[in-house]
RNA sequence: GCGGGAGUAGCUCAUUUGGUAGAGCGAUAGCCUUCCAAGCUAUAGGUGGCGAGUUCGAGCCUCGUCUCCCGCUCCA
């Protein structure tokens, strides 16, 4: 008999046949292991069949990303968009209690930045926008670009560089009629979103696959990151209007109006949670990435000059918000930008180390002064703030000028997908007897989780459930309650902790007596026995 | 988009050369009463992702399509 624990699960399993001993590790299937997880430690094994062992540790990501997936469908996270119409691809909806936790993470954001920074207010911007907007924020230039296979080699090419990588050869080779001849044609073309004629081209010229060598080319297709429809009626007065690929304009587009009314004070910031749409060609990673997502964005702006020191501070403060929720601190780490955007100085991912790999979860960017810029001379409105402090070397108020913008802008459905990963462990419990039990548990940080407290007579009778409702109506009014009184203790305490729900409270008999409960912590499994009329306030304290 | 793997009940999986689907867990209702899923009884839930084809007959073979996972590619 042999025994072993799969690897970072810390879960053991404890079905091992005899005759299994020796066997390649290999030889046993993902299936069979996935089996012993899900029924652990339970009759139905016979020895004959019972055995499973790791798997690679790839693989195990892979498991743990899958359990997720599961979990959260199974107890109404995250489920598949329009499912019953086989789902649409890289969409999904939130459940019941995903959209409690999604919201929670949320507001925690929100009032993170706007309770408690005195000098960041928040908007609700429309994710309609007028196009202009995406010309002056680069989007319309920059995320617009026809694309073309070749299809020998499968290799896909943006069309302007490979004409351009012909255009170069031409004038290595003194060709420098031809070579501007080929440039002008591409840049009519591309302005005329001709496609068919750009592929033309390609082939007249000869221009080949630098992989395969062969000019066996696919036809043409845009790959534009944003989504467009129409404003107005079908008729020819319709308006292409494009859904927001970001939030943050929304926000530029609004710094005076928000900075005048709020009568806010550089240095000043502007928050704003929404959802945004991108086309991407590949939406991938259950809700890492979708088309369709909610960004939680700040904008602060800043007295130029200033804007390395906030970079930095906004850098540092956000990965604390981060480990001050109760996520692991290991679980985080920089990546600053090497590369940087048109429009930044400085940048750099918060990343966490999700299933799948360490992957981008928030973005904190020094974009200068290049957005209200931007916006000032594509709508040839001033976007000037005006700065009344006195400047200590010429006495005189230091003036108008564009403010300088640090960036923080995280992925809701990131965040969400980074809780869940924190949050799911699958636990081995010893008993008293000696025996061991198990059970999926969501550590969920308290101050979100969907559920806050489950009010649980012991008993369906004996007054136990008027007691217990009593107790509901007094909390429900205040945080999120869930009761029940099916079922043993025990199973409801287990399904409590299968959503996360941090703290529930047992009526028994005793209580009639002495008007004491039993309060159950969902990470320790230690219980302690309260007053009855201290469990609202009591809960309260341990969520804030 | 290309390549690989996969889709059977809410979840995890069976159904060994094609003969119209089962289990455990879960769920629901009732009994029992016991502070950590394990007792008893009953019930519900699947046009085998969807659509064609081959066949007397398809969950199984063929094609198409949708969706998911992995690797490329892409990616503010």
């Amino acid at each position: 008999m042999q025994a072993a624990a799969l690897p970072g699960s810390g879960f053991p399993l404890q079905v091992l046949a005899p005759w299994a001993a020796g066997f390649p590790l290999q030889s046993f299937t993902r299936a069979a292991v996935r089996m012993v997880r899900h029924f652990p430690a339970k009759q139905p094994f016979e020895e004959s069949f019972l055995i499973f062992l790791p798997l690679s540790l790839p693989a195990m990501s892979t498991d743990k990303l899958q359990a997720i997936i599961s979990h959260a469908k199974e107890y109404g996270f995250v489920f598949p968009g329009s499912e019953i119409y086989d789902g649409l691809s890289a969409v999904y909806d939130y459940g019941p209690w995903g959209s409690e936790l999604k919201k929670n993470i949320r507001d925690h954001w929100w009032n993170s930045m706007t309770r408690m920074h005195e000098n960041i207010v928040g908007i609700d911007a429309a994710i309609f926008m007028h196009p202009e907007v995406w010309k002056a924020s680069g989007h319309v230039d920059n995320f617009n670009d026809p694309m073309i296979d070749n299809k020998d080699s499968n290799k896909r090419y943006r069309v302007d560089h490979l004409i351009e990588a012909q255009a170069e050869k031409l004038a290595f080779e003194g060709k420098k009629e031809e070579e501007f001849a080929l440039l002008q044609t591409m840049d009519k073309l591309l302005a005329e979103e001709n496609y068919p004629a750009l592929k033309s081209l390609i082939e007249e010229n000869k221009i080949s696959c630098a992989i395969s060598g062969t000019a066996n080319w696919s036809d043409i297709k845009n790959f534009n990151l944003m989504f467009s429809t129409q404003v107005g009626s079908v008729s020819e007065e319709a308006e292409t209007v494009y859904l927001r690929p970001e939030t943050a304009q929304g926000i530029f587009v609004n710094f005076l109006n928000v900075q005048k009314t709020a009568r806010m004070k550089v240095p000043f910031g502007i928050a704003q949670t929404g959802k945004a749409f991108r086309n991407e060609i590949v939406a991938r990673q259950f809700i890492f990435r979708m088309r369709e997502f909610e960004q939680m964005e700040m904008q602060f702006f800043v007295k130029p000059g200033t804007e390395g020191e906030w970079y930095r501070y906004w850098k540092d403060e956000r990965l604390k918000w981060h480990i001050s929720l109760g996520m692991r601190a290991s679980d985080f780490r920089y990546h600053d930008h090497l590369k940087l955007a048109h429009y930044a100085k400085e940048a750099c991912d918060i990343e966490y180390n999700f299933p799948m790999g360490f992957k981008e979860l928030e973005g904190i960017h020094s974009r200068t002064d290049f957005d209200l810029a931007q916006h000032q001379q594509f709508s040839k409105k001033k976007l000037h703030y005006f700065d009344n402090d006195i400047n200590p070397e010429t006495g005189k108020q230091t003036g108008n000028y564009i403010p300088f913008v640090i960036e923080t802008s995280i992925g809701l459905d990131r965040m969400f997908l980074a809780v869940l990963s924190h949050s799911y462990q699958e636990e081995t419990i010893e008993k008293e007897d000696g025996t061991t039990d198990s059970r999926v548990v969501l550590k969920i940080p308290p101050k979100i989780a969907p559920v806050k407290l489950a009010v649980l007579p012991l008993l369906k009778k004996d007054g136990l459930p008027e007691i217990a409702r009593g107790l509901m109506d007094d909390c429900k009014s205040s945080f999120k309650c869930f009761y029940e009184e099916k079922d043993t203790i025990g199973k409801r305490y287990r399904r409590m902790d299968a959503i996360g729900t941090p703290y529930c409270v047992t009526i028994d008999h005793q209580t009639k007596e002495d008007n004491t409960v039993t309060i159950r912590y969902r990470d320790t499994l230690l219980q302690e026995r309260i007053p009855l009329a201290s469990v609202k306030e009591t809960i309260i304290k341990l969520i804030s």
